[in-house]
This record gives structure tokens, C-alpha cells and sequence, in this order.
DNA sequence: CGAGGTACCTGACAGC
DNA sequence: TGCTGTCAGGTACCTC
């Protein structure tokens, strides 16, 4: 499931390879998933790539924005130009992009909730203007994030978390985690989660991101990064678990209709 | 405002 | 073998 340290995986390793190079073709396999107004900017060079929320931003030339989520199964390919492109996986081939140095990216989408658009810098900061604040930003404070929330005293905590609108790259799993680290239960509103346990939740968020993008991400069901697979799925203490880490039965509920582990003992 | 549900999709897996 | 049901889940949109 690709979250924030998934995203910013793939996108440095989309950096170290893309930069400088330029679009000259692209092959719509899939057309639900790959938008088709992507010809009409062809021929583009890439000028930068960077990451917002679980959005990944291609910046081209000429003002114009390549806009991709990776949903739960998008998994781009890179194919460098001494390699047969027939070597690598065919199935669920979304779209391929011809660089002019002769090497492909293929997108691959299997559950087909994938998206790749093409946007101008009106639509990027239309795009931009509804997310909430990266929680790995330099200027994101915890007394930024104390004001989010007291915006939202009767919200619940687990799924403010997850709202890409008042945080943008915090999903279902590094919620969990970071709700189980701060000792919160999931099933807590704002107003009732004393202030030194924020202070807590917003530096275990923090640091908890971070070691995941150290680790490449979590690879659970289909995520792989570019260049491999994360192995932050090693250091998860609450998703999917029986036990927590003090060998305290773990509860599954649904919340929001996703599914949220937690320790009742730790987390009170 | 907030909670809950549904739709979009397909594959994996359990159970009969 | 082959079917059915459930689960995985990010986002948009709807209702209460």
C-alpha cells in the first residue's frame, strides 16, 4: 500500500533515473487508468520530480505537470536501453513511456484504481490547494499540527489521520503504527487525547515516517518499489499482528471501512 | 461537522 | 475442480 515513505521511495529512484530526460512517446494500454490527454503534451522533458501527500508530481517543460497516483497496486518499471523491454513483466501494462535515450518506463496497474493525468499549473494548484500539510515538512510544527486539531475536537483521531485533506501521505498502516507508538486508541476523539500524548503523536509520526523511508517503505501484498522491494513491514508493531510487542492480544475493528489493529492495553 | 456507506477494481485465499 | 464470499484499500461522493 503505498503511503508517504513508499511514494518518496519511488520517487527518488524516479528522480535518479528520469531527470533530464524527455518524453518522445507514449503506449496507452490501459485507458481507465492512463488519461489520454497525455499525447497532447508529447514531446516533454522531465525537469524535476517531486512528491505531495501520495501524489507524484512529473515536472515537465513548458509549464506542464504529470500527475500520478499510485493508489494500492501502481508499480512503475524502468527498463534502461541495453535491456529487452520483452524481459520485463508484461501483465497489467497501463502505459509505456518512450524516453529519447532509447529506455522505457512502463506503468503497471493491477487493480486498475491507478491514475496518470496530464495538468497545467492551474490544475496542479487546484490538485495542491486540497491536501493538507506534508507531516515530514520542515515548517510542519507540532504546534501547526495542535492547531489542525483543534479544529476538529469531535473528529476521531485514526481517521483524521488518514484524511488526505488535513494531512496528505498518512494511510492506513503508518496510522495504525503511529497511534499504537503514542499509546492513543484508535477509537479516541481529539478533544479527549491530553495534550503531552499530541506532542507525542506528532514526533512518533515524524520519526516513525522517516525510518520507513529509510527502509525503502513497507512491502505488504503487492508494494514494490522500483528497485525492489522496503522491508519496514519487518518493524511494524500493530497491522496485521496477533501480539503486540508486549505480547498483549491484538484487536482488529473497521473504522471508516478500513480495518484498524490496536493493543486495548497499551493503547487506553 | 462527522460518521457511515457505496462505488470503483482485481487478485488472493478460505471454505464448501 | 469450481464456485462463492470476504478481504485488501485511496479517494470521491452521497446520505443522515
Amino acid at each position: 500500500m503505498p503511503e508517504l515513505p513508499e511514494v518518496e521511495t519511488v520517487v527518488r529512484q524516479l528522480s535518479s533515473k528520469l531527470v533530464g530526460q524527455k518524453i518522445v512517446k507514449i503506449d496507452i494500454r490501459d485507458h481507465l487508468v492512463v488519461s489520454s490527454t497525455i499525447k497532447k503534451i508529447i514531446p516533454a522533458k522531465i525537469l524535476g520530480i517531486s512528491r505531495y501527500g501520495k501524489w507524484i508530481i512529473l515536472n515537465l517543460d513548458q509549464h506542464r505537470y504529470l500527475v500520478i497516483h499510485l493508489r494500492m497496486t501502481g508499480h512503475f518499471y524502468y527498463i534502461p536501453k541495453e535491456n529487452n523491454p520483452s524481459l520485463f513483466p508484461q501483465k497489467y501494462v497501463a502505459g509505456i513511456f518512450h524516453l529519447d535515450s532509447g529506455s522505457h518506463l512502463t506503468f503497471n496497474s493491477i487493480r486498475r484504481f491507478e491514475r496518470i493525468f496530464s495538468t497545467n499549473q492551474k490544475g496542479f494548484a487546484k490538485l495542491l490547494a486540497k491536501l493538507g500539510p506534508d507531516p515530514l515538512a520542515e515548517n510542519f510544527t507540532f504546534p501547526h499540527f495542535n492547531s489542525l486539531l483543534n479544529r476538529f475536537p469531535h473528529a476521531n483521531i485514526k481517521t483524521k489521520l488518514m484524511d488526505q485533506h488535513f494531512l496528505a501521505g498518512v494511510g492506513n498502516i503508518y496510522a495504525q503504527e503511529a497511534l499504537y507508538r503514542a499509546k492513543i486508541n484508535p477509537l479516541q476523539r481529539i478533544q479527549e487525547i491530553s495534550p503531552p500524548k499530541l506532542k507525542q503523536l506528532y514526533s512518533t509520526l515524524r520519526t516513525l515516517l522517516q525510518q520507513a523511508i529509510d527502509h525503502n517503505g513497507t512491502t505488504v501484498h503487492n508494494f514494490a518499489h522500483i528497485d525492489g522491494k522496503g522491508d519496514f513491514q519487518n518493524f511494524l508493531a500493530v497491522y496485521q499482528k496477533d501480539k503486540c510487542q508486549k505480547s498483549h492480544l491484538i484487536t482488529r475493528i473497521v473504522q471508516a471501512g478500513r480495518s484498524t489493529y490496536y493493543c486495548p492495553v497499551c493503547q487506553k
